[in-house]
DNA sequence: CTAATACTTGACTAAAATACTGGGTTAATT
DNA sequence: AATTAACCCAGTATTTTAGTCAAGTATTAG
């Protein structure tokens, strides 16, 4: 289990997911607009997701993105783990400086903490992130911020 | 709080550390080619580590590295922390794009769960991970790995 | 049908972090 | 004085991150 940006960019694409698409399916545009996210970064990223099983694209106009379960059902490890390279164990496999035809256990030791964070992780919902408090003033002062940004984009096609 | 490569390098020596250097410091060197980490690489995490007060240096010979205080009271979140550069929360600060002057509340919601993860650790120290069971066996026998480089190395030595 | 919308795929790139190499200097021990 | 090992620094190869660009395919409203 590792912690980077992109899994932070990968939670909090799928948190404002979780908030939009109680209605209908949420274009990518729509979330990269709202988090500025590059659109085909947030795609590399729903790519992997989609092939985890944990949201949906539908096709077509009026289509976009949804979650495949409950908010309650997705937890944060998974989330990470979908878009994360799975750690490199490969340092002390190949060559031979581990002895005794066993793997490097200094990756084992360090595999039982990486577990435990995964465990803690897992005991995380996108549904618990999205009850509390602070989230929900946040996407609602966003989705004003994307309103304006549409009006916006609507008064230059006027224009042009 | 990130959790990469680099802290899991950091997390290993300093185990090694707390290991070996009951007794009298432990060189680098030691920690080096018992982990297969690159000496130069080791520098440069031990000199994060010490400047963080967690290592003393011990210089001259029979110098080398220990620990500044009992492996129980040395946390794993200070460890990563040490050697990690300080997540970068400079995505939409300096930019106009969040309104109503507040930063992206986006980034809190991750340093929130940052935080969680981070008490997390806080909670596990090195005594603690020493005591494990596998620990122990696992250094056992690198210790053994270890005396054979150095016959061997002693060998060339004769040899050259 | 067809045009619009939206996802899919792949190749490519800039920037940053990671991991390492090698050259030194300084302090302590023998 | 010679050895040892920390300490310091400049550079560099590799990998990951983050993003761009372009050419597709699938879906559906009109």
């Amino acid at each position: 289990m590792r912690l980077t940006t992109k899994g932070r960019y990968a939670v909090t694409a799928m948190l404002d997911l979780a908030f939009h698409s109680q209605k209908k399916p949420v274009t990518l545009t729509e979330i990269a607009t709202r988090q500025t996210i590059s659109l085909s970064y947030l795609e590399q990223l729903f790519a992997r997701l989609r092939k985890s099983g944990m949201v949906i694209g539908v096709r077509g106009p009026g289509g976009g993105y949804k979650l495949s379960r409950e908010p309650a059902e997705i937890n944060i490890a998974d989330i990470i783990s979908a878009v994360d390279e799975p750690i490199d164990s490969t340092k002390c496999e190949g060559k031979g400086d581990c002895q005794d035809g066993q793997p490097c256990l200094t990756h084992d030791l360090w595999m039982g903490l990486s577990d435990q964070i995964r465990n803690y992780l897992k005991g995380i919902s996108l549904g618990e992130l999205l009850d509390r408090e602070p989230v929900y003033k946040v996407a609602k002062r966003q989705d004003q911020h994307v309103e304006h940004v549409i009006s916006l984009q609507t008064q230059e096609k006027l224009s042009a």
